[in-house]
DNA sequence: CATCCTGTTCATTTTTAATTGAACACATTG
DNA sequence: CAATGTGTTCAATTAAAAATGAACAGGATG
């Protein structure tokens, strides 16, 4: 059974603006969807639909996205889908209407965690290998150079190291 | 009156690598720095460059990268540029040489508080600026949306608070 | 002071990333 | 079971980012 999720005047303000004029606090948050997104490098795309949803009182449509932002279809499923993927965005249930509907998920937390684990943690790994296969190639090295490759090595250790010791303490930071 | 920065092995490795040859060690530094920089939302040839000098004993002057790591002049001049500019590589004299010699500064912490003081701040700052708007625009709705847009705004405070708490332990993190 | 050397800048080109839109698959409906 | 509604995928297009290379400015050199 549906939750009462939106009251008549709500209805009459998204009526309103059937196709596409946003209101001044929704290209805000767009706005500012749009800037946080791309800093994690992800489509402008995605931080538009998250934008709209997060100030949205309603649940809206792929059409409804569609036709508000000025998005293609394609665009807007593949946002949807990227979204959903770490859960920022989910789909609840509408009465009596046949197109799933979509509402953000306030858990701002689901963006970095997923950035950290899709992103930072496949980073560190690989960089990891990475060094690993250095210090095979340093054994081989004439000893001159071999000295001076090894303090870089060094270096690139305590990198590491302090990267991965940051991520868990990143990770809870954000998610609390 | 210059150091001694390199020996007679040294020089005689890069000479049998005149013209781009990379050893295996540079090539795997180069990758792991191609792929750091990336993640910062840089372009690939601020990383090669970073890659090249951290992996090589001898200073290196522009020609040497565009050479090795057939760049244009460009290119390289650019990325020695920012390198400059966030203190992650500096020049050294070489006596009786006359064009810029360039070494890698190995404070990875640079990247990164430059990272932070260029990019982070400033999203913060606007993402301030454009909550206090919000706020504006929210006193003018109707007051059945108005209540559900204060929820959403208030979530949008708390993550601001948080990213501020989070960038100065951040940057302390990293500069330790 | 004419010439060469070194590095920077910026308009153009190339490359890479994102978006579009049409084809499709699948479900629903009359 | 045809017709319609809904959402996904992917080849083609468009837009954005980065690299190139030629023009330039300034400094050294003879």
């Amino acid at each position: 059974m549906p939750a009462k999720t939106s009251t008549l005047a709500m209805r009459k303000a998204a009526a309103r603006r059937p196709s596409g004029g946003l209101s001044a606090l929704e290209v805000e948050a767009i706005d500012l969807f749009i800037s946080f997104v791309r800093l994690l490098g992800m489509p402008k795309s995605v931080g538009e639909i998250y934008g709209l949803l997060f100030a949205s009182a309603q649940p809206l449509a792929l059409d409804a996205l569609m036709l508000r932002l000025h998005m293609s279809k394609g665009a807007a499923s593949q946002g949807l889908k990227v979204l959903r993927s770490f859960g920022a965005v989910r789909t609840v249930y509408v009465a009596g209407e046949r197109r799933d509907h979509y509402v953000a998920d306030f858990e701002l937390s689901k963006f970095a965690s997923a950035f950290i684990k899709e992103e930072l943690q496949p980073h560190l790994d690989s960089g990891a290998a990475r060094i690993a296969r250095m210090e095979q190639h340093l054994a081989k090295l004439p000893k001159a150079e071999r000295e001076a490759a090894s303090v870089r090595l060094a270096k690139l250790r305590h990198w590491k190291e302090k990267g991965e010791a940051m991520l868990p303490w990143l990770l809870k930071f954000l998610v609390a």
